[in-house]
Parts: C-alpha cells; structure tokens; sequence
RNA sequence: GGAGGGAUGGCAGAGCGGUCGAAUGCGGCGGUCUUGAAAACCGUUGAUCGAGAGAUCCGGGGGUUCGAAUCCCUCUCCCUCCGCCA
C-alpha cells in the first residue's frame, strides 16, 4: 500500500508511474474520498471535543436544572456526532478498498517498458551444454526412468498433478536439503517452517488479495487460504509488530509446498512438471532497514544465482520492466534456468524488494535505535529455488545418451552417495 | 465436538459507569552516588491522525448512555476439564 499523504502531496508522480507500469488506479476517487474523509474527520472531532468536555463537567454541576439542560444538549451532540459517522464509516471503507487496489511505485532504476518483451537481460550464461546426441525433455526421460508418474497423479487430482517416484522423489528431497543447508550455513537466513494454511488478513498483507482471489485455494468453511509461496505466512510472522532497530535485518528461508489455481495461465505449459497447481519452493525472506534495502536485493538474488553455480545450472538474470513488475515490486529480478531438452530459460527464481509497500499493509515496523517513531521496515523475498524446474534442468541437462541421468555432484551427499539415476 | 474461565501498555498485573491513556511491579532509557560497576534513590518510558488545538485506541465489530476499559450483543483468539484424534 502506498502512503495516503504521499499519494496527496505527489499525485504527479503517482500518476506518471501508474501510466509507467501501463496499469491505471482510481487516484482522482482516492483524492476526492480523502477530502471528503477528511473534512468529515475535522467536524465529528470538534463535535467529540465539546461533548468529550462537557462530559466530564457534568458530574461537578450542582443545579439540577442546569445539569439536565447540559445533557439534552449534549444528546443533541450525540446525535450529531452519530449522522456524521453514518457517513465517515463508509467513505473511510471505500477509501481503505481503493488504496490496497494501488499497485507499488517502481523504482527510479526500473527501465520504463510496456511488457515483457522489453524486460532487460542482465547477465546470461555463455556455455550452454553441448550434446552429440538430440537431448529429450523431461516428460519422456522421467516416465522412462520411472521417476515421473503423469497418468497417476492426473487420476487421483486431475490436470497439472504428478507423482514423483523413486529416485525423482530422493532427488526432489535432495535439493530441498541441500538448498536449505546452503542457505543456513553460509548465506546467513534462519530457517522456518510455517503453516501452509493461513488467515486472510495474511493475504492483504503481502498483497495477494484484494487482486488476485482467482489464484489461491481456500477452505470456506474456516476461512483458511491455502499458501501460493511462502512469503505469505513467513512475512507475516511480524504482522502488526515493532522491532527494535537491532533485531534487523532479519533473514528467513523456508521450505513448503506451494498451490496456485493457474487460472490466468489456463491451458498454457500443460506438459511436463513446469506448471502445476502444488509445487515445492524454498523461499528467501529478508526484514531490512530502508536505507539497505536495495543492497540487500542485490545480495538475496546473488544468494538465488548461487544455488545456480552450485547446481552447475546456466542461468541468467533479467530485469523486470516497468510494464511486466509484480503489483507488489518496487524492483524485481528473475532467475532463468537453461533447460537442454524443451530447449527454454525457466523462470526458478523471482528476486523483489517490495520497499515499505507489503510492510505498510502488514504493519511490521522498527524503532530507530536513536529513538522516535517507528518506520516500516523493507520487505523482500525471492525463491531460492523453485523445485520443479530445478527438477527440470537437472534432467535434461544431464541426461546421457542412455536416457541416464548423471546427480550434480553437491547433490550426492544427499542421495546416500549416489551418482546417477537409475543407480549403476 | 461439549462445559467453564479469560483477553488491559515491552512483560506481569490492578481497575468503582465520570477525576483512567489507565494503579503497581518488572524491564527499558536518563540522572544522582561510585575510580568503574552493582545496589539504592530520583526522573522518564505506548500507538495512530493532526502544523496545532485536539481526536482515536484497554482482542475485533455493534449497541446502551450526556459520558464505557468498566453494562449488553456478537465475532475471534487463549486457557482449563471432558470427548475424539496423527
């Protein structure tokens, strides 16, 4: 959510970065609404300063007779007071609703672009693998080896729905391990394991709602929301608190599944593990002070690229424009992943700062070491990585002219040792 | 799922329908004392909006009243007991 007095003292600049991420916001309603709201405010106060003194008078008042003429008076105040709210709460509610519609302001870095056809490659690898054999996608190698089960996993759950088997299920569970381990021991983030179910204030806060209600799963009956990352329950975790200035920077990872309905992408990636409605990620989630926030994007997407290196996975890096960053990114940048046999950059990692945006929605400040009040913090988090188009590139970047597949070296710790898929 | 109890400032914990934004203790911060520290003592210490006056906030929402932390309704959450269960 952007600032209310900011929106009223820069309307310019708000105007021009709305054009910039070509996306309108009812700015003219949010001004005219504020005004309304706020001359409502200023009469309902004066009105509530009278009776808030009278009130307190009355009780000393000897003369019954003027006692009785003060509290008629002040019931007339009452009422009001009362005709007035009638009006102020649902202008105030309309006012809230149209405000966390406002997507965030990019930053001054991000290159203005009208989709994601002008998105900025940063950095790509150069050494792509060479095959002297025609290298096969995923689906046919996975069924092949038995590690993928598509026909199964579409009968018991319907489209976009797999079964991993065997070694594809030790593999998958192999880098989770290693992804997180990496995290932990050398890049500095906490682990957390949050619920995969959460309450639907956590959604406003991260910004999932009010837009995006078509793309989660949620359980009516109790109102729980079934998590599309886990930067929704992790940055939640500090919803409505203040920290003090020397609890921050506060980094977490975190694995969990992951359900996303894909409306939008209906009918698109329907092959294969690349899109599904549950997927695994491990998610990175950074609490920073303002001032480091891009800095410490930078670092949280070098952090994602790692896994990369590691992985021996060529990747490259690209830069949202304004036209295709996320409702809630200041800045974004994406990790691609080479895949050798569907012959596609696979988006593994997706890097934002968010800026005071998710933390202003969610209430999660810090209080300045010198003291004074208390600011938002910055909110980031990227994907550190995505499971299944890791799964991806592993499979068809090292598979073997015998349809075999050679486990990235980091990897065989994890797998009690083991080389290769199907073991030797 | 059934029965009961509760939700107050960073924490603990008082609170009569008016003088309560809220006693007290702890913690935090500042000071006195001390070579330094501890102890002791003194002071200070919530948030939001607002230039300010002031307004609002005692789990959330609604109501009664001239006036609500205090009364009523409702929702949520927590605790205890019973039942059920990985």
């Amino acid at each position: 959510m952007l600032d209310l007095s900011y929106i009223r003292s820069n309307t310019d600049q708000v105007r021009e970065a709305m054009k910039a991420l070509n996306t309108t916001a009812p700015i003219d309603e949010i001004l005219e609404l504020d005004e309304k709201r706020r001359e409502m405010l200023s009469r309902v106060e004066t009105l509530r300063a009278e009776r808030n003194t009278v009130s307190k008078e009355i009780p000393h008042i000897k003369d019954p007779h003027e006692k009785q003429s003060l509290i008629a008076k002040m019931r007339q105040v009452g009422d009001e007071i009362k005709i007035i709210e009638v009006e102020l709460g649902p202008t105030q509610e309309k006012l809230d609703t149209l405000m966390m519609q406002v997507p965030n302001m990019p930053d001054e870095s991000v290159p203005v672009g009208l989709d994601e056809s002008e998105n900025l490659i940063l950095r790509q690898a150069e050494n792509l693998p060479q095959f002297d054999f025609e290298p096969r996608p995923h689906w046919e190698l996975g069924e092949e080896l038995g590690i993928i089960d598509f026909e199964r996993g579409v009968k018991i759950s319907g489209t976009r729905f797999y079964i991993l088997k065997k070694d594809g299920a030790r593999l998958q569970r192999a880098i989770i391990a290693f992804m997180l381990d990496l995290h932990t021991r050398e890049h500095g983030y906490i682990e957390v394991y949050p619920p995969y179910m959460v309450r639907r204030e956590c959604l406003y806060g991260t910004g999932q709602l009010p837009k995006f209600a078509d793309n989660q799963y949620h359980d009516d009956e109790d109102d729980l929301w079934m998590i599309g990352t886990a930067e929704i329950p992790v940055t939640n975790m500090y919803r409505d608190e203040i920290m003090d200035e020397t609890d921050l920077p506060i980094y977490h990872t975190a694995y969990t599944a992951c359900f996303r309905r894909e409306k939008m992408s209906a009918g698109k990636d329907t092959r294969g593990i690349k899109r599904g409605h549950q997927f695994d990620k491990v998610e990175m989630v950074k609490f920073v002070k303002p001032e480091t926030s891009m800095d410490e994007l930078m670092s949280l997407l070098d952090n994602a690229e790692d896994v990369c290196r590691r992985l021996g996975l060529p990747h490259r890096v690209v830069q949202m424009c304004t036209g295709d960053l996320s409702f809630t990114a200041a800045v974004k940048y994406d990790v691609e992943v080479w895949a050798a046999g569907c012959k596609e950059w696979l988006e593994v990692s997706s890097c934002s700062n968010f800026k005071d945006f998710q933390a202003r929605r969610a209430g999660i400040r810090y209080r300045p070491a010198e003291g004074g009040k208390p600011e938002f913090v910055h909110t980031l988090n990227g994907s550190g990585l995505a499971l299944p188009r890791i799964m991806i590139a592993i499979i068809e970047n090292y598979q073997q002219a015998d349809g075999s597949i050679v486990i990235p070296e980091v990897l065989r710790p994890y797998m009690g040792g083991q080389t290769t898929i199907p073991e030797l």
